[in-house]
DNA sequence: GAAGTCCTGGTG
DNA sequence: CACCAGGACTTC
């Protein structure tokens, strides 16, 4: 279940090992993935799978971007000057169980294996040198692409394997992997947006910004929460409110605010959503510096074994045990039909009784 | 705003 | 062998 933190360091990942390079050809092992691709455009299947390969063969890989739980991959065409502004772009969704493998041609099949993008040599001065992030702890260097002896932890193949001649090592293949195949990819436009990168797909246009962009501000965040009609952890999973927070980080982001997930949302004070929103992003950060600094974990989500970084998990999957706070057992309830984990102590249920129309809080 | 639907490996 | 998890889209 990548949410926000995974998804970023598979971008990562796909920014330093992938980026830079030529898509040369597309196998897709498993037409599922695709259901979303080329929605829109009235075709039929064989001509959708087509017109998913064209649309990327020969197209160059820029710097990955991401907007909560929706990964993309910009695409230039190959003989297009650098600093082009790319048009359309690979969106790539992980779903429940999605992982993106960045490996050797001579790498053994996955199980799960739906798409390979098959890629050409890194070209200078492109891909992840341009890559600014910030919180990155270590930045890679422009020469990331030429593997050290370390890097084979990664599955990637080093130079020092390759038979003589071939003077390209670095990994040749972008690999989706879907074991429950709710996620998938998709070759979307790309339009105008406040996304840091000035553009999103398209398809993901409908999703609001995450706790890590600046577009992001509280002021807004209690504003529509207020405006809305419902409970606290949903209006947490929408979306469309706020992007990037699923079940697991949902729970832990309550947790930390000491806010009930029924809490009705137009009863929140402001600094109730402040905490509730300040928590968001405590959770988020913390997960990704412990997924995104350590490189078992970056092995794991890259190359995607397992990749849940839940040593930073305080109430989720937490039943049963010690509130870490207050030393109240931790309760599961269900809730849309997944669990919602929380501290009955620390975490007070609203008033009203469940079902019935919420009293409206002081202030 | 909220329920129904898609999926499949793992679990009881 | 029935059932469950879970994100996001479709439909009410």
């Amino acid at each position: 279940m990548p949410e926000l933190p995974e998804v970023e360091v598979v971008r990562r990942g796909i920014s330093r090992w992938a980026a830079g390079r030529t898509v040369e050809s597309v196998i897709i092992h498993d037409p599922r993935s695709l259901r979303r691709h080329g929605l829109g455009a009235g075709l039929e299947e064989a001509a959708r799978l087509g017109s998913f390969t064209t649309a990327l063969t020969q197209q160059r890989l820029l710097t990955p971007q991401r907007r909560g739980k929706f990964l993309w991959i910009p695409l230039q065409n190959h003989t297009a000057p650098a600093a082009e502004a790319p048009r359309h772009s690979l969106l790539i969704h992980l779903g429940m169980s999605g992982q993106v493998l960045i490996d050797d041609p001579a790498a053994p099949t996955q199980k799960h294996l739906k798409i390979t993008l098959e890629l050409g040599e890194l070209e200078a001065g492109l891909g992840q040198a341009a890559e600014p992030s910030a919180s990155e702890a270590v930045a890679p260097s422009p020469e990331a692409a030429v593997l050290s002896p370390e890097d084979s932890a990664l599955s990637l193949q080093a130079a020092e394997d390759d038979s003589p001649g071939e003077a390209d090592s670095g990994p040749r293949q972008l690999r989706f992997i879907d074991q429950r195949i709710f996620g998938g990819m998709q070759i979307s436009e790309l339009v105008p947006s406040t996304h840091p990168s000035g553009s999103v797909p398209a398809a993901a246009a409908h999703i609001a910004a995450d706790p890590l962009e600046p577009a992001l501000d509280a002021e807004t965040f209690f504003r529509t929460l207020r405006r809305r009609r419902t409970g606290l952890k949903r209006a947490l999973l929408d979306q469309g409110m706020i992007s990037g927070i699923g079940n697991i980080y949902a729970d832990e982001a309550l947790w930390l605010a000491q806010l009930h997930y029924l809490r009705p949302t137009a009863t929140i004070t402001r600094a109730e959503s402040a905490r509730l929103l300040d928590g968001v992003k405590v959770v988020m950060l913390a997960a990704l510096e412990a997924g995104g600094t350590s490189f078992d974990a970056l092995y794991v989500n890259v190359n995607g074994a397992s990749g849940y970084f839940d040593r930073s998990l305080q109430v989720y999957g937490q039943q049963g045990r010690p509130c870490l706070r207050c030393g109240t057992e931790v309760v599961r309830e269900s809730f849309m039909n997944r669990g919602s984990h929380f501290c009955p102590t620390c975490q007070r249920a609203p008033r009203s009784a469940p079902g019935s129309a919420p009293r409206s809080a002081p202030r």
